[in-house]
RNA sequence: GCCGAAGUGGCGGAACUGGCAGACGCGCCGGACUCAAAAUCCGGUUCCCCUCGGGGAGUGUGGGUUCGAUUCCCACCUUCGGCACCA
């Protein structure tokens, strides 16, 4: 038997999928009958900042064991592959690199190529595609125009967060800890005008899920974009400036308190507070608070130790009793959340209790517990939500939540009020004062306004820049011949928008662009969408979860809208793998701490490394890198391929493949096909297979059942090592494993004529040993009463108790 | 503070529905082969006690339910993640 050869394998399987192509897959032909079950596997698209680390072998290993597994069942599977090369990632590194993003991500692109078909994984090669093409972001624009005329993406002048190192506004989704989810630099506060996605405009719709009914999402991730959305009930209530002849909307949760308002609050970048200084003798103080407070950001804001305020000098009227309080602004309020004012109830809430007590402001208890009573003085009083209302007027005796209720129907007859719903979600920020993203398909004209470019001038070509390096203002700007332009409208003077879009916008449809990915009509194919889409597994870190996946769901339920798909959700089943650490934290290029694959391959083969990494730990749990058993599972190809092989070396016979081996094979091929299918575990499946080959090993080439044993080894390993499971596949006798149906278990193999019986003697094991599996219960137990270990601990005890479990075990209960 | 996940040998982990804790692998120890080494193969490897038959303890901690708990319930500790001046 020749020495293994991990190389010379592989090389040349590799070249023959190519030749075949083998994992290319046809949309069906239009009209065709869709009988045949159809798979769509995905796995997040890599930045192409960089190439290949432990962190994506281990992602797209995952979904390449996924991929034949159903494949080998029967189905029929799409699992295309591309690279999201637009945005800030890849430019940030050309940056450091010192060349032209372009150059960069097309040369990591072409090496991120030659990594994965290394790794042998079964891609639909035909499908490529990569966002900072034309051919791509054209499609891109297109849907930014569908979105403008729906009303759904639009520009306003809003504060927003600033990176200062990367030169560029972020999205609320990309700042983490107030600090750039890309760069660690610390995010400033800017009032900037911006063009938004109206994605609260679907924050309802986004906390459900839609999905099929074989869809499945991971419950912390829901919860984490739930968490993300916030959502309160409550009420929006009008009061009344007499001195401006003004209602002001404030939003509360807490209706049954009304009673108890008895101050006002404005945020500081309220619109109303201007208004108020111009006739406020307090003028000075106040547009000198509001303008500090507006230059900082939420969270420096929160970490204040006191709160800070100004008096107007103006009062608000309670529309419920008449009552007119004072009206303050305070950076404690937030412009963003509900209407950027509220109304105070100190006694009822925390914050308005600190402020209060920080200003001297009265404090007036209107709820209380049902068996207390009201508490004299200023004191905050907490909510258990089991309260009567006092102090009422006609509400005075009605619980928390009648009160609520009432207390809005009261308002809604005098038109002073009705039932509110306010999100914690923003809308989402996505144009970028950066080179590297598909440029912004709008002019502005003076005569016309915004104005969307006509669709048949897509794509907008990004066009080339002196210098691309961010310095505040958008790259683009200073190519002053590309920005000048005729409106396409009256064909007057008009400019480009200078902003590109942010790289989520480009991943927030990939997944459709795969269905037919060269399509030079449409963004994507109805028909092929219809076929494939959702995505049946998709696999990706759960760092996407309040970014990437709901900018996902988002596009998807407008596209549905616009009646331009038929789903509302993206992704069916969705599963995130455990980061790859090294050193502790998430191997990622950002942090400089990647151990990149090709020296492995090297040294160890693809096989061994494929599957190495899925044996390492649980896929959804964190694991740390670490070589140190590499060698042992390159051991075990090794001893695959010599047990195998001497099965192969002898010819077929045609005894009967019975016995223990066959049994192990039969169990085996259960124990892989549940785990990977119902479970989706990938490393236990891996132990299975060693143990069906080390009892091969010990039972040798010429056990009757060794080549059914050898086989079937072989044919469960192929997902993980697909080349050397070919290999010996080949030598076997046999072809195309890649194409062969998935192993069924022969049920009859799998009866054992006896079972281990275990007896345990108040619950501790004192004996087992193997009986026959026909044995009734009696029989059972009479044969561990038996034992001479069982009798030396019932003699001279009565036994109180018998538990009898079916061919496993008996219980004897003693005194 | 609120919400969520996780704690098992020296290490990664297994044990799916309450029924043999530690599968599989790494590492380590011993042996075979060898002039020697590598490779390979065989045996051992949770801890403590032991007269070598075995006995006891043991899945973060403390309780509970049960004939029986890594698994279910309660409280707590630790670690990680999300949200947090969101009215």
């Amino acid at each position: 038997m020749d020495r293994y050869d991990a190389q010379r394998i592989e090389e040349r399987w590799q070249r023959v999928w190519e030749d075949a192509q083998a994992f290319h897959v046809e949309n069906p032909r239009p009209g065709a009958a869709a009988e045949e079950r159809h798979w769509y596997q995905l796995e997040m698209w890599p930045y192409p900042s960089g190439i290949l680390h432990m962190g994506h072998v281990l992602n797209y290993t995952m979904g390449d064991v996924a991929t034949h597994f159903r494949r080998r069942q029967g189905w029929r599977v799409v699992r295309p592959m591309g690279y999201d090369s637009f945005g800030l990632p890849a430019e940030n590194a050309a940056i450091n690199e010192g060349g032209h993003p372009r150059e960069i991500v097309e040369r990591n692109i072409a090496t991120i190529r030659t990594q994965m078909k290394r790794l042998g994984w079964a891609v639909d090669w035909q499908r490529e595609i990569s966002s900072h093409d034309p051919d791509y972001y054209r499609w891109t624009q297109w849907l930014f125009l569908k979105f403008f005329e729906a009303g759904l993406a639009y520009r306003k002048e809003a504060p927003v967060n600033w990176c200062p190192n990367d030169q560029t506004v972020l999205a609320n989704e990309q700042v983490v800890d107030g600090r750039c989810e890309r760069c660690g630099a610390e995010v400033e506060a800017r009032n900037l005008t911006q063009w938004f996605f109206r994605i609260t405009a679907y924050a309802d719709e986004l906390r459900r899920y839609e999905l099929p009914p074989d869809g499945e999402w991971p419950e912390r991730t829901k919860t984490i974009q739930r968490n993300w959305i916030g959502r309160s009930e409550g009420a929006e209530i009008l009061f009344r400036i007499e001195e401006l002849d003004l209602d002001v909307p404030v939003f509360t949760t807490r209706p049954d308190t009304l009673f108890g308002a008895t101050f006002f609050v404005l945020a500081p970048e309220h619109p109303l507070v201007e208004r108020l200084a111009e006739r406020s003798p307090n003028a000075g103080d106040l547009r000198e608070y509001a303008r500090k407070a507006g230059a900082k950001r939420g969270e420096e804001r929160a970490a204040a130790e006191e709160k800070t305020g100004v008096f107007t000098g103006y009062f608000a009227t309670n529309p419920v009793n008449e009552a007119r309080i004072p009206i303050w602004v305070a950076d404690y309020v937030l412009m963003e959340y509900g209407t950027g004012a509220i109304m105070a109830v100190p006694a009822h809430d925390e914050r308005d209790f600190a402020f209060a007590q920080r200003f001297d402001l009265p404090v007036v208890q209107v709820v209380a517990p049902r068996e207390g009573e009201v508490v004299e003085g200023a004191a905050y009083v907490e909510h258990t939500g089991d309260e009567v209302l006092v102090g009422s007027a006609q509400f005075s005796g009605m619980s928390s939540p009648e009160g609520k209720r009432a207390v809005v129907d009261w308002l809604a007859g005098r038109a002073r009020g009705r039932d509110a719903v306010s999100f914690r979600l923003r809308d989402w920020s996505f144009s970028r004062q950066r080179y590297w993203g598909a440029p912004i398909p709008v002019v502005y004209c003076d005569d016309c306004g915004i104005v969307p470019l006509p669709y048949d001038e897509l794509p907008l070509l990004l066009p080339e820049v002196e210098d691309y390096r961010p310095r505040g203002v958008a790259p683009l700007a200073s190519n002053e011949e590309w920005m000048r332009v005729a409106c396409p409208r009256c064909g007057g003077d008009a400019r480009r928008e200078a902003d590109t879009m942010d790289t989520f916008v480009d991943s927030a449809w990939y997944f459709l662009r795969y269905a037919e990915p060269h399509d030079q009509e449409a963004p994507f194919d109805r028909a092929a969408v219809d076929y494939w889409l959702p995505v049946s597994q998709y696999i990706g870190g759960i760092d996407h979860a309040t970014g990437h996946l709901m900018y996902s769901r988002f596009f998807v339920k407008v596209l549905n809208d616009l009646g331009l798909v038929g789903i509302r959700e993206p992704f069916a089943r969705l599963f995130h793998q455990g980061w790859v650490q090294q050193g502790g934290t998430k191997m990622s290029k950002s942090k400089g701490n990647v151990t990149g694959p090709d020296e492995l391959l090297e040294r160890y083969g693809a096989d061994a490394l494929r599957l190495y990494i899925l044996f390492l730990g649980p896929a959804d749990q964190d694991m740390e890198w670490s070589e140190s058993g590499l060698e042992g599972m390159a051991r075990f190809v090794r001893r695959l391929w010599r047990a195998v092989g001497e099965v192969a070396e002898r010819p077929a016979t045609d005894a009967p493949a019975t016995g223990t081996l066959a049994r192990k094979a039969h169990e085996t091929i259960v124990r892989v096909s549940d785990d990977i299918g119902r479970r989706f575990q990938f490393n236990t499946p891996i132990a299975a297979v060693m143990e069906l080959v080390n009892e091969l090993s010990r039972a040798g080439a010429d056990d009757p059942a060794a080549r059914l044993a050898a086989e079937t080894a072989v044919s469960l390993i192929q997902p993980y090592a697909p080349h050397v499971a070919e290999e010996l596949w080949q030598r076997l006798g046999h072809e195309r494993l890649w194409e062969q149906p998935w192993p069924q278990a022969d049920e009859s193999q799998l009866e054992r004529g006896t079972f281990e019986l275990v007896v345990q003697v108040n619950g501790k094991v004192r004996d087992r040993f193997a009986v026959d599996a026909g044995l009734s219960e009696e029989e059972m137990v009479a044969r561990a009463k038996a034992s001479a270990r069982v009798q030396a601990h019932i003699e001279g005890a009565q036994v109180r108790k018998t538990i009898v479990v079916p061919r496993k075990l008996v219980n004897l209960v003693v005194e």
